[in-house]
DNA sequence: ACTCGAAATCGGTACGCGTA
DNA sequence: TACGCGTACCGATTTCGAGT
């Protein structure tokens, strides 16, 4: 999972999800995202497949709406969904899925607009049965994510694009090797953290074991 | 201890084939 | 049509050895 530095937002950063994230959060298979791509119903909007080893990259309304289509996957064929986006598209919506409350009663389809309940004229034959509740499926979402984002004090991660893979206090870009260097110059762990307000205890006493860990399997190796 | 470059590895996509 | 699966391929990252 990315977080992209933007003006756009006033928060100042909005989030981008890798497919692998996306898969994480919708249980969608990634021949499916593929798929869906490939055929035009629901694409990445922040990135495209640019050729073998690209990442595909999803904002998150893109998952949100990926999210809501697995869930109507498991009881209406693709086909249907494919008309009801291409319906709501034709109202102006960009990501239908991720925008409106809608579901059908007697062949017409009904969405909600502004807190207002309208009817849409002339639905095509889209026959949706129940409903689909996007605040739900957006609080059900951001737990997950929170649950993905939470830090467990004292664990060391490496990951790929942070700090170029050096190892790091999990959840954070805080390398282990800065902690081990202000110990080192005779900072003790209450020193450390005033430059560092998020990190724990825990944090600062894990990076020094690691560190110590690792230089020593270094110098016998 | 540090830097650099090459090789290996990893995580992801593309593609073709098979199938219900 | 809507995928699953296996394999080839791609780009980024990591590892490792050599040189300084």
């Amino acid at each position: 999972m990315y977080k992209m530095k933007t003006s756009m937002f006033p928060s100042g950063t909005y989030r981008v999800f890798s497919s692998r994230a996306v898969r994480a959060l919708t249980k969608l298979t990634a021949r499916q995202l593929q798929y869906w791509d490939e055929t035009g119903f629901l694409r990445p909007s922040i990135s495209t497949r640019k050729g073998r080893g690209t990442l595909r990259l999803y904002s998150f309304r893109d998952l949100v709406a990926l999210k809501v289509a697995a869930e109507l996957r498991g009881t209406l064929p693709l086909q249907t969904l494919r008309r009801l986006v291409a319906y709501f598209q034709k109202l102006d919506y960009t990501s239908p899925l991720a925008q409106v409350h809608f579901w059908v009663g007697r062949g017409k389809v009904y969405f909600r607009e502004a807190g207002v309940t309208r009817e849409a004229h002339r639905p095509e034959q889209s026959l949706i049965e129940g409903t689909v509740q996007i605040r739900e499926v957006l609080a059900d979402l951001s737990r997950q994510i929170d649950r993905l984002d939470a830090r467990t004090p004292g664990r060391i991660e490496r990951r790929r694009g942070v700090m170029s893979g050096k190892p790091v206090i999990a959840g954070t870009r805080i390398p282990t090797a800065s902690i081990w260097r202000q110990v080192k110059e005779g900072l003790d762990a209450d020193d450390v953290r005033k430059g560092y307000p998020g990190l724990t205890r825990k944090d600062i006493d894990a990076a020094v074991a690691f560190e110590k860990r690792t230089r020593a399997s270094r110098r016998t190796a």
